[in-house]
DNA sequence: GAAGTCCATGAAATCGATTTCGTCAAGGAG
DNA sequence: CTCCTTGACGAAATCGATTTCATGGACTTC
C-alpha cells in the first residue's frame, strides 16, 4: 500500500500538496497532473486510520440493533443503509441482542472506534448514552426512545395497539388476550397500553393470565400461546406486540388443532414471508425501511452540524389490507 | 477522552509505561496500582485509531454477504459474529446487494481500513481479490467459492440438488421443474446441476422452459413460478435452488389455486418463518450458522498467522424431517 | 569484589495522513 | 516604482498509541 510520502516523492511535490489535491484544496494544474499520474501508477488509497486519528472524526456510523435475525430489524438497516450510502459513509451493524451489556461495549467501541454517530434501538433505558454524548459523537434512537435527550424515531405505538385490538373486536372477538414482549421495552409496552385501553373502553374483561410477557422470538410467542390455550377459560383472539411472536403464537395456534382463521390473531408487525397465513390475522404495518431512513438523515443532519435541540420523529402504522 | 499522556501524568510514569499496563508487558506492582487508578479517575479507552494506525492492524473484521434480508444470510452472520466476539473482534457487516461493483467498494473500504479480514459470499467470480490477497489480509470465501486461491467454506450443493429432487420423485412426481438462481453463481448451479443429474439418471423429461431462471429473492421465484404454470404443459412438481425463490414459488401455487400440498415442492435451504407450510415441502437445511462459525473460525486462525495453503472444507446439508 | 545478566523504565521514533504557519512570487493599487 | 494582497506550496507539528533503544539498578556467579 502506497503512502502520500510515495506519491509525493514521485510527482516531485510535497506529501502537504498531495493530500492537498485528494482534499479539494486549489492546486496548480501542473501539479495536479503530476499527483494523479504519481497516485494512479503507485495504486495510491489514502489510510483511512491515519486520516481518522488526524481528523479525529470518520465516515463510519455505528447501527445498534437487538436481533438481526428480526426481518423487521433488517428491513430498518436497510433503510439506514441506504440512506448512510448515498452520503457517501459505511454502516457497521451490531447485534445488541437485547443485552445491555453487549450494548455497552458496542457503545464504547463505537466511542473509541471514532464513529461519525451512531443510530442505536435502545436494549434498556440505562444505556450509557452518557459516554456516547458526553464524546461528540451524535446519537439517534430509533424504535425505541430512551430518557437521554437526544433525536428519536418512534412509531405511535399506542395506536398500532389500539388499531390491531380494534380490529379484532370488529370481527367479532372479546375474549382477547395480549402477549407483550419483555416489560421495560416502552415501544411494546406501549402497544400493550393500546389494547388494555380498548379492552376497558369496550368494558371487555381481562381476567388474570390474559397478559403474557415473553422474549421477543417465535419460541417466546409460542410458548405464551401455549400458556394461553392451557387457561381453564382461554381467549378466543390474541394481539401479539411484536412480529415474531406472532409468528410462534400462530404456530402454537396450528399445532392445538385450532383453526388459525377462526382463531382472531392480530399483530404489531408483519408476519415475515408471509404466503398461507390466514386472510384474518390482522397485522398492523410497521414502516420498519422508513424508519431507518429518517434516523439515517437525522444523524447525518447532526454529523453536518445541526445543533437545534433533540427532536422526536413519530412515523404511523397502519392497518394492512 | 482521555490520552495515553494524561493518564501517564497522573500517575507519574512515563505513556511507555502505561501503554506496558494495557498490554500486558510487565510493570512492578507500585506502577500497576498507579497506572490503574489514574486510568479509572479519568475513564481511560485507548483510542483504537491511533492503536491501528501504529500496529496496522485492528481487531475487526469484515462480513460481506449479498442480502441482509435473507435469513440465510443472517443465520451466516450470526456464526460468524459469535465466533468473533469470542476472539475479541467485532464484526462489520457489509450489503453487497449481490453487485460486483458494491463488492469490490467495501473490499477496498476493508482494505484502507486495515481491517484484520474478510470473510465474503462473493457476488461474481470477478471479485477483485486481488486487492485483498496482496494486502496481507486473509480473506475467506463462503457459501460460494472464487477462482482466487483463498480458504472457503461451502456446503455440498450437488447433493444437496440430488436429495431434493430424489425426494421429489420418491414422493410420485415426475414431472419437476426446476428454478435457478442467476447463471454464474457456482452455489446454485451446482444444486441445479444436482437436479438434472437425478433427471436424467431417471430418464426424465426436461422439455425447453423446465428451467428457469430467477434472481434469489421471492419475487423472483414468484414470477419464475408463475411462467412455468403458464406452460401448455406445466410442471408437477418444482425445485428451488435457494430459500426465498421457494417462498415465491409457494405463494405463486396458492395464488394460483393449486394445492400446495398436493403439488410438489422442494426448496434447497429452509423457507423461513414457517408454520402453515404443507408438510409436503421437501426442504434441505443447510447449516447456515455453521458455515458462519467454521469460516470465521478459519479466518481467525489466518490472521493468527497460520500460513498451511489454502483449504476448502464443506460442510453437508441433509433433508428436514 | 568484579563481571555479566536481567528487568523495569523513560526518551524518542514511528505509523500516515491533515493542517498550521511561513515563504515566496505574481499581480493590483496608489 | 513601491507597497500590499493573494495564492500556491513546502516544512514541520500534530493526532494517540506502540515499540525500539538506551540506561541504571538489582541480582548472579566465579
Amino acid at each position: 500500500m502506497a503512502t502520500i510520502y510515495e506519491v509525493a516523492a514521485l510527482a516531485g511535490v510535497s506529501p502537504a500538496t498531495v493530500s492537498r489535491f485528494f482534499n479539494g484544496t486549489t492546486v496548480s494544474p501542473e501539479k495536479q497532473r503530476a499527483v494523479r499520474e504519481a497516485a494512479a501508477k503507485l495504486a495510491f488509497t489514502p489510510n483511512k486510520t491515519a486520516r481518522r486519528l488526524r481528523k479525529q472524526s470518520s465516515e463510519v456510523v455505528a447501527l445498534l440493533i437487538p436481533d438481526i435475525e428480526n426481518p423487521f430489524f433488517t428491513a430498518l438497516a436497510r433503510g439506514v443503509e441506504d440512506r448512510a450510502q448515498e452520503a457517501g459513509f459505511s454502516v457497521v451493524l451490531c447485534n445488541t441482542d437485547d443485552d445491555p451489556g453487549k450494548e455497552l461495549r458496542y457503545l464504547q467501541i463505537a466511542a473509541s472506534e471514532q464513529m461519525a454517530g451512531v443510530i442505536l434501538a435502545p436494549a434498556s433505558d440505562e444505556a450509557d448514552l452518557g459516554a456516547i454524548a458526553s464524546l461528540g459523537s451524535p446519537v439517534v434512537a430509533v424504535d425505541r426512545t430512551t430518557p437521554y435527550p437526544v433525536d428519536a424515531v418512534k412509531v405511535d405505538n399506542r395506536a398500532a395497539g389500539i388499531a390491531a385490538t380494534t380490529a379484532l373486536f370488529d370481527a367479532g372477538h372479546r375474549r382477547i388476550a395480549c402477549i407483550a414482549g419483555p416489560v421495560g421495552i416502552e415501544a411494546t409496552e406501549d402497544r400493550f397500553l393500546g389494547w388494555r385501553q380498548v379492552m376497558t373502553a369496550r368494558r371487555a374483561a381481562m381476567p388474570d393470565g390474559f397478559l403474557q410477557h415473553a422474549n421477543f422470538r417465535a419460541d417466546g410467542g409460542h410458548a405464551a400461546m401455549q400458556r394461553l390455550l392451557a387457561l381453564p377459560e382461554p381467549p378466543d383472539a390474541v394481539l401479539t406486540t411484536n412480529n415474531l411472536m406472532g409468528v410462534g403464537a400462530l404456530q402454537a395456534v396450528v399445532e392445538a388443532g385450532a383453526d388459525p382463521a377462526r382463531f382472531g390473531l392480530a399483530v404489531v408487525g408483519e408476519l415475515p414471508f408471509l404466503f398461507l397465513t390466514p386472510r384474518s390475522v390482522v397485522q398492523v404495518r410497521l414502516p420498519a425501511r422508513h424508519l431507518g431512513t429518517t434516523a439515517a438523515s437525522m444523524l447525518l443532519e447532526r454529523i453536518g452540524g445541526d445543533t437545534q435541540p433533540p427532536r422526536t420523529v413519530v412515523l404511523r402504522a397502519e392497518l394492512a389490507r
